[in-house]
DNA sequence: CTCCATTGTTCAAAATAATGAACAATATAT
DNA sequence: ATATATTGTTCATTATTTTGAACAATGGAG
């Protein structure tokens, strides 16, 4: 691109802001430091201002570069929403789409799903990228994420993908050992194992015919990991709760027993969330809309259950 | 720069769209048009859009192209923008000052005034571009324009520089032979020369003791060049209406002569028009303030008349 | 219909930008 | 204090982009 270009540079520029730093910069748009550096001084030249102070080891920016800044990254979202409006005039979606989700959930339902997907959009192409710690949609590039709440994030648009159920297990040898409690208090008496990720660990809430209870529960093994929680309970260690999606194997083939069915909560919710932009992909209401489908107020994973609630 | 960034191409796209053509655009930005073509052919391929169809001889925009237009004119607008705000942010005026006016008054009063600016500020360059066409000062990248006219354009951002009075003048030779006109109607036994470039040259209008008088005139020269018909009526060929900016000089020394001063009408005014944008930039600010100061409501080129009005 | 000027594309040669290692500078950890 | 790791810049080499002329395509003028 010749010099002239009035947006020369500017990507970098921001992306130098947003790094605070060169090499960040280089590392992000996989481009040599030595690239970013002579991007920026041809770009201050242009300018004929300083817009950045640089003492080898620490950056800041001048009042001209925090005012260009400004402007930059509203350049660089006008950009974006160019690009998501040419995908919203797709008829069949395309392109790569980034997915965020659970661990638990993505490996048991979303690589099913994913693929029939693939199937269906041969020009779609998705990068899926399990984790449990909080990201930031946009930040970190996401088209979209799946999130199980009880409420959604309201910085984003939530599309509701299905119901959460969460239900009190233990194996049936535990039960049979400890006995099978018939009210929530009964708790008290048993070894209960809590799921670090939730906001109150130590507390499980239920409802009965008289309204909301909620309980103290403690118990041997705390951990961030519905897994082994899970594979703890199977081996009779003490009671879980888990959501449905999660142990509907092993209720089905007997490894685990439901207790406190008549206490059950009402369920959170599978949430498809998205960046609110004026546009959305082709590829992510797509996506959206067949996850819908696939999952819906009866998903097939509460099957063993008969019929729904 | 990379072909990640998502900048590339967007303002060699705008170019091709406003010019309606490759080669057009080449012109434009000083290309050639092989790279435009390259470039444009690059953007397709990276948004995997086809966004101009061509034939050899015609060009048109496909939707997704027209889409995508839209987005990049507001990039380019928000670029600018960028530019200007770092511009506002100089305490002295720096860099290049594109300037339209009309031929005759920037001949005669803005030489002087731009040469005496320059010198107050060295980092100032000056572009004047003397036109008596009516330019777009957006489309053709002016920074300003200085107007004469009766009421500012309103789409336009305008400062009053100085009030434009217009006197009714011939040769003293002139008005010794065909007598000098007492009142505007005298004016129909007279050789009124008019100038093609107003709404309605031949009609001149008037401000009496009793309100405005409109009459009608004609003569044997029509020109749309002001300079010739000051320079006929010198040599008295007839009367002309000037403003008091062009004839000053021959006014002092005695080549022309008023008539019907008691009824001169209201002044129009020279104004200084900006585009409306954000940031108004320091060196439109200074010129502007500085040919305010200059020419102000008492102009020196009414000096002739001893006070003002 | 036949020129004719001009369009957008193509391709070898020339100009420009990116790379990646070397370098001096500077915070942090020991 | 000293060592260390990482920063931003520099420079020769490599890779990419631009140029400019040749080319086929096309709409208008005579």
């Amino acid at each position: 691109m010749l010099a002239t270009d009035p947006l020369d540079g500017i990507a970098v520029f921001a992306a130098v802001v947003e790094a605070e730093s060169f090499s960040g910069a280089a590392r992000r748009l996989k481009y040599s430091k030595g690239a970013v550096s002579t991007q920026i001084q041809r770009l201050e030249d242009r300018l004929g201002v300083r817009l950045l102070n640089r003492t080898t080891r620490k950056l800041s920016l001048t009042d001209e570069g925090r005012a260009f800044y400004a402007h930059s990254r509203r350049i660089l979202d006008e950009a974006r929403e160019a690009m998501d409006a040419l995908d919203a005039l797709d008829a069949e979606p395309r392109g790569v789409l980034r997915v965020n989700a659970p661990m638990s959930f993505g490996v048991l339902h979303l690589g099913a799903a994913i693929a029939e997907f693939m199937q269906a959009h041969p020009a779609i192409e998705v990068e899926l990228d399990l984790n449990d710690r909080r990201v930031d949609l946009i930040e970190d590039g996401y088209d979209m994420a799946i999130r199980i709440a009880r409420l959604p994030d309201s910085s984003l648009i939530a599309r509701r993908l299905a119901p959460c159920r969460r239900v009190v297990v233990a194996s049936p040898n535990y039960w049979d050992r400890h006995g099978r409690p018939q009210h929530p208090n009964d708790l008290k008496d048993h070894d209960v194992m809590t799921y670090a990720y939730l906001d109150d660990p130590g507390t499980w809430t239920f409802k009965g015919p008289d309204g909301r209870i909620s309980v103290p529960v403690k118990g041997r093994l705390r951990a961030n990991n519905g897994e082994v929680l899970l594979d703890a309970a199977k081996r009779g260690i003490g009671v879980d709760m888990a959501p449905t999606f999660f142990c509907c194997d092993a209720l089905i083939n007997g490894e685990l027993e439901i207790a406190l069915a008549d206490f059950e909560d009402d369920p959170i919710s599978v949430y498809a969330v998205y960046p609110h932009r004026r546009h959305l992909t082709t590829r992510v209401r797509a996506f959206v809309d067949f996850l819908a489908a696939r999952f819906g107020e009866d998903p097939y994973w509460d099957a063993w259950a008969g019929s729904s609630n």
